[in-house]
DNA sequence: CACGAGACCTGTTCGC
DNA sequence: TGCGAACAGGTCTCGT
């Protein structure tokens, strides 16, 4: 479910109720959740710790402890949420923290992919990311040389969190028919207008999905809205929004993919 | 280096 | 209704 506007609305969400707060007790129930350190080491280092600032960076949810980092990653399926400390744990709960104002974290994940780190240097997981898309510092010339600088596929460079931080496959489809660049156009051929309309394509769509706080689809509903704005995601066969042309679904880098074929013509290659 | 396939998992939806 | 296949917001590793 999550890119990186749905992870920013569930720290805004968290992040009042959450600093400040100490960890009391620590109910790993899924073992394989725990990215590092050992389920030992992790229930002895993270109790008592106080939660002293909840960040993002990229997809990743950061939270910042008195002494050590435990870092969140969603993956496909994961959730993080805030509950009763009476409240009997969900089913796929696989990790929950009992806070000491009377209230826990749930961190549920449905199908497993989701992990999570305790670590004193969160450089260790976060330093292989590339920019953060919404930065003053990821302009429209850095990714300009940043795309030049490889020979590859749009969609799957877009999606490569070691590129650009933060997209996901929903984000992507939006971003590229915004700029209307087709998916498989080679990221070294696009002229620098391209550029600069993907550039501008990827923030405005990601400061709309964070607008609406984010998009839910399916049975993994967090109460975003951005869904209902959708120009080409999960819209095969409906009209595109800008030429009323049927959206095409295809498969790019092994990812189901939408486009409308008019506003995002094949280039190059 | 770029890309495809397979793995990791469970749940929902679609087609017959 | 039943049942298998296809598919899902992500990322890693391996082989070509």
């Amino acid at each position: 479910m999550p890119e990186l506007p749905e992870v920013e609305t569930i720290i805004r969400g968290l992040r009042p109720d959450l600093v400040g707060k100490r960890v009391q007790s620590v109910d790993l129930r899924w073992a394989r959740t725990l990215a590092t350190p050992s389920p030992v080491e992790f229930k002895k280092r993270l109790r008592g710790q106080k939660i002293e600032a909840v960040t993002r960076r990229a997809k990743y949810i950061h939270l910042h402890l008195s002494k050590g980092h435990l870092l969140i990653h969603l993956r496909m399926s994961g959730d993080l949420l805030l509950r009763e400390r009476t409240q009997a744990p969900e089913k796929h709960d696989r990790l929950i923290l009992t806070l000491s104002n009377g209230s826990s974290l749930a961190f549920n994940d449905a199908r497993k992919f989701g992990r999570v780190w305790l670590t004193d240097n969160p450089d260790e997981v976060l330093a292989r990311l590339g920019p953060e898309p919404l930065d003053a510092a990821f302009t429209s010339q850095v990714f300009y040389e940043r795309l030049q600088a490889h020979r590859r596929q749009l969609k799957p460079l877009l999606l490569d969190q070691s590129f650009l931080a933060g997209l996901g496959n929903i984000y992507t489809d939006e971003a590229l028919h915004m700029a209307g660049l087709h998916p498989r156009t080679k990221s070294d051929l696009i002229s620098r207008e391209q550029v600069e309309d993907l550039w501008r394509a990827v923030r405005d769509v990601l400061q709309e999905g964070i607008r609406r706080n984010g998009a839910s689809i399916d049975w993994v509903y967090r109460g975003g809205e951005f869904q209902n704005h959708f120009r080409v995601y999960d819209r095969g066969g409906e009209p595109c929004p800008v030429c009323g042309t049927a959206i095409q679904r295809i498969l790019v880098g092994q990812r189901g993919t939408h486009i409308c074929p008019t506003c995002q013509p094949k280039v190059g290659d």
